[in-house]
RNA sequence: GGCGACUUAGCCAAGUGGUAAGGCAGGGGACUGCAAAUCCCUCAUCCCGGGUUCGAUUCCCGGAGUCGCCU
């Protein structure tokens, strides 16, 4: 199994479609957003060109009214992997989302959870009151899932709370064993400035193939596109545009700005796994990429 | 040409006669259950010259630039 990790507009799903023409592969994307039907623009989700006739699973499958986390992801996942090893075809992952990747290669046992909304609003309302008095009945409730967390970070508290009192509510929920799944993983990466530059482009490309467009539907099926789902995806600045709150060349600043946040925190995720292999993509031309990959999937 | 205001980091922006808030961007980091999210760390000597003063970014004079008004 190959993992083609990087930050996002570095281009793993060329060398993805490459390496599976030239094995036999079929890509899985780790990701997120691409999981969503409906925001395939702004998520940037491979097109059936992008494509090339290889097969992509994962993306697009989920309602946006839907929720996923790490958990879901995963319990998706290990089906779809199963199944492409079964058809005997090589199973390649392209990740952006780190968490989801390690949850999954790493098999972390990451147990069930029945969701209770009310509550969570509850601890959310909680939290932007007094998060210090939440984080106190978190360390009452579970001190190693305290002790693990950063008192600060009111959406990791949150959520830790939310586990602890979920788990207790269903405690059939158990956690399995962990069953690490072995992987080659090579990230691609380019200098800084020529990844901020890609992004920049992309996101007008992004206006272009009907980002805009895409959100106005969205709103018009009466879905919120402020949901938890959509957060950060330029989704809600583009709503922000379609409602005449915000002008559209603010909305691409916006967004190009958080997309290279983003990229830079995807690499400080990656950087810190010492099993990659990086690929600068600006010293390397795309066939040799290819090709450097397939070698050392053979050699494996 | 005259009068007035302004001039603080890449951008926005507070402020004080004793050596400069904050936000954004940038850089670094954390992250085993919302992760395109969230959080942490880091980043200036205050337009230039002269003067007053123990000491000036802060006061005074001159210069430059910007903006506004007037002729």
């Amino acid at each position: 199994m190959l993992a083609i990790v990087g930050p996002t507009g570095v281009g793993k799903t060329a060398v993805a479609v490459g390496v599976c023409q030239a094995m036999g592969g079929e890509i899985i994307s780790i990701d997120s957003r691409q999981v969503f039907r409906g925001i395939e623009v702004a998520s940037n989700a491979p097109t059936v060109e992008d494509l090339g006739g290889i097969r992509c699973h994962l993306v697009g499958v989920l309602e946006p009214s839907e929720k996923v986390d790490a958990a879901r992801y995963i319990k998706m996942a290990r089906p779809v992997l199963a199944q492409v090893r079964i058809d005997g075809s090589l199973a390649v992952l392209t990740a952006g989302t780190g968490l989801y990747l390690k949850a999954l290669l790493e098999d972390l046992p990451l147990g069930g959870m029945t969701p209770r909304p009310e509550e969570r609003a509850r601890l959310e309302a909680r939290a932007a009151s007094d998060l210090p008095a939440l984080f106190a009945e978190l360390e009452r409730l579970d001190p190693k899932a305290a002790g693990a967390i950063d008192p600060k970070n009111p959406v990791r508290v949150v959520r830790a709370l939310e586990l602890v009192l979920g788990r207790a509510a269903d405690a059939s929920q158990a956690t399995p064993a962990p069953r690490p799944i072995p992987a080659i993983k090579v990230g691609l990466t380019a200098p800084r400035d020529v990844l901020y530059q890609w992004i920049d482009a992309r996101v007008g490309g992004m206006l272009e193939r009907g980002w805009r467009e895409e959100v106005e539907s969205l709103l018009a099926m009466g879905i919120d596109p402020r949901r938890q789902a959509f957060s950060g995806l330029g989704v809600a600045e583009m709503a922000e545009v379609v409602e005449g709150r915000m002008a559209l060349d603010e909305a691409r600043a916006v967004i190009s700005t958080k997309t290279r946040n983003y990229a830079k925190r995807q690499l400080t995720w990656f950087r810190a796994d010492p099993e990659i292999e990086w690929i600068d993509v600006t010293a390397t031309g795309g066939s040799d990429i290819v090709d450097r990959v397939s070698t050392m999937l053979a050699k494996k």
